[in-house]
DNA sequence: ACATAATCGAGACGGTACGTCAGGTCTTTTT
DNA sequence: AAAAAGACCTGACGTACCGTCTCGATTATGT
């Protein structure tokens, strides 16, 4: 999907404005006083005027933009993402890790998962924007497609490596174990009804793995 | 905990009001109504001054008796959930099934779950109550206490009577498990990542129970 | 007009209460409150239920005896000045000043009024009343017959005396001379446009009794 | 005075507005939604979000440019009173009439301030700002330069002009004549304590200048 | 002397308006 | 032509009082 469909799903307006003619400093502006106004005061008190207000920006310039709060937050992210890719050799390049030991590799990565809910600035804005999936389909399903989606297909690719080299059944739906495995760390952290720690990332992969009725003796 | 002990936490004014000449009827209109409208126009739109009018009660009303919108929606279910409860012998026998095959009684109650999920009324009313747990940690506390807690005693109940007949091992951490089913489900239901069926209640249940490496030789 | 004809002028209700079973102490508390009141927040910001809190008195104690609240204040000013007269021989028998000497006891008595004007508590509740005078004219004209009715009798006594004396013509309109010398110095009071000072008084005292075009060689 | 001092006082706000950018159609509509609404339901029931509503207009577009009911009301009569200039030939041109006959002048003018009292949209306008004016002491220092100085300034020319002709005495308090004449009537027609007549207006006259003591032989 | 009925304090109730905040649109001026 | 600025209409917020209405708990007779 390119740049052009995805603008067709986020935009109400009917004169477009002119791509090529945008501030990138306005943007990047808007962009950053959302991620810090989101971990300053939470997302029930995010406010575009306080957006705008804080970026020195109009707000019609946030308005001709982004359909709304949840897509500029969404937009924060993405970039956000996209700068902490760069740092290695390019996002389409990134894999998570692949020791050939799936426990050990799981773990590794979600004490990693773990370690980034634990950031209140970073944990703010999920919330933020997950409230706005919670309550917004539309702004889901572009969620689903631009952030979760390549972080999804990451996690499937070292799954089903995992499948092939015999570690995992043929018939594992991959899907369901990436629920399994970050699904429930999310409810966790969504509910607060534990600690997020590196213990529970490796109590909730051995679990998931072996199941609840225990290792089998292989 | 008593109910006083529960209006301390709720409250955050000075001057309580008297509860015992509270008026039945005008808290029921607004439970009913705000039931109602959330399930109408969606929690985005859904506001006080909207179920005072739809209640035909003072807004005063409402601020003498909840602190928040979330708060009369947490209430609306927990009534709901209440006379859900007296239509049976009654909330304090609840119990889940116990037939003695764990994967089916598991498998019976989440297919209940799913088909509660599916209700457009219970849809609108939940999610407006999750966006209100994720953004007030004072609220998702009293719901962790009051709605999600006694369900989830039921719920280890049953897990720890199949770890009495060796169905589980002992060392099994049971609030885990209840997260790696039940919390699964609420994942993909938020996030609607795929449909809501009895199939995947009972491939969550399998998978949950035999783990992602699949079933062992017994 | 007795009490009963009063009351019926005052009240709206229709089960009228029964005055012997009334509590003076409340009714005495009730004047105080909104005496004082007054006095404290001024008349913008008088409430009845200011009033109640401060008299330590239901609210319906209040709308059960009184149909407003310029009546409340009304009442208390009345009750006032009966306490005022009490001191000395009695309201009946008061008079103005009459030494013979007109333009000397009509200094006196403005004399008198200004300093009563400048007291603060005396101003703010004079000020509420008129804002009620002003505003609901079954309250103007229950405050010419009770309040400024009596006083302007001795008034109107003192220039009949002048009259009889010959030192004023018998043509003169005397309501109209009361006017003129009170009627002046409460609209310099209403509307703060001068100081009102004794020397006020006197130079008020001698235009009127002279005219503006100055005194005649008598 | 200019318009900034004036802004200055009469405004509490601290982000103040830009004048430049205000809406005249808006101001125009407020003025006369407030003017025709207090004389439909009076003083008392006159409230902003009454006045927005029949304005078609935003209640946040009265509170930017005014600070209380009173400003409005006062604007109101400001715009009213300078619209009825413009009729003749302009409001710095205004002057009272001076035939030469100071008795005669006064009657004519005073009759007319009769008529005006007496036109009931004039006559609720007027109790209103009077009660603001009588509460709010910032309002009637306002009230005192826009509204009553210019008109005081006809007045005191008009006696002046009288003085220089020998007709008043030399020593003749200018301000307090005013008083005696206009602020008479408006005592008068506050209290309701007699019927406004052309011919009231001309008694007054008659013996404020001749004073009490009645005309002497000049 | 006591039953009876009304007043009392208290304050919850359905309302109206307050003055504030923010949403999203529109206009003006600057870059 | 986009941007900064911000006025505009709208709608909801949470608060203060209004005047009415119930509640027990005192009185205060009147048989």
């Amino acid at each position: 999907m390119r740049l052009a469909s995805l603008a067709a799903m986020t935009s109400r307006q009917q004169n477009r404005p002119n791509p090529a003619r945008r501030s990138e400093a306005s943007r990047q502006a808007i962009l950053t006083a959302a991620f810090d106004l989101v971990g300053e005061v939470g997302y029930a008190r995010l406010s575009i005027e306080g957006i705008a207000a804080r970026a020195g920006v109009g707000k019609q310039t946030i308005y001709r933009w982004w359909p709304s709060k949840g897509a500029v937050l969404f937009d924060a992210l993405l970039t956000l993402a996209a700068q902490g890719s760069d740092d290695a050799t390019g996002a389409a390049d990134a894999a998570l890790p692949d020791t050939g030991d799936l426990e050990r590799d799981l773990k590794t990565v979600l004490r990693a998962t773990v370690e980034e809910l634990t950031d209140p600035r970073l944990d703010g804005m999920m919330r933020a924007l997950s409230v706005e999936i919670i309550t917004d389909p539309a702004l889901a399903a572009l969620y689903a497609e631009r952030l979760d989606g390549p972080m999804r297909k990451l996690k499937l690719a070292r799954l089903r490596s995992a499948q092939q080299a015999g570690q995992l059944p043929q018939d594992t739906d991959l899907d369901l174990a990436v629920d399994m495995l970050w699904g429930v760390l999310r409810t966790t952290w969504l509910d607060r009804s534990r600690p997020l720690t590196a213990e529970y990332a490796d109590l909730l992969v051995r679990t998931a793995l072996n199941g609840l009725r225990g290792p089998a003796h292989r």
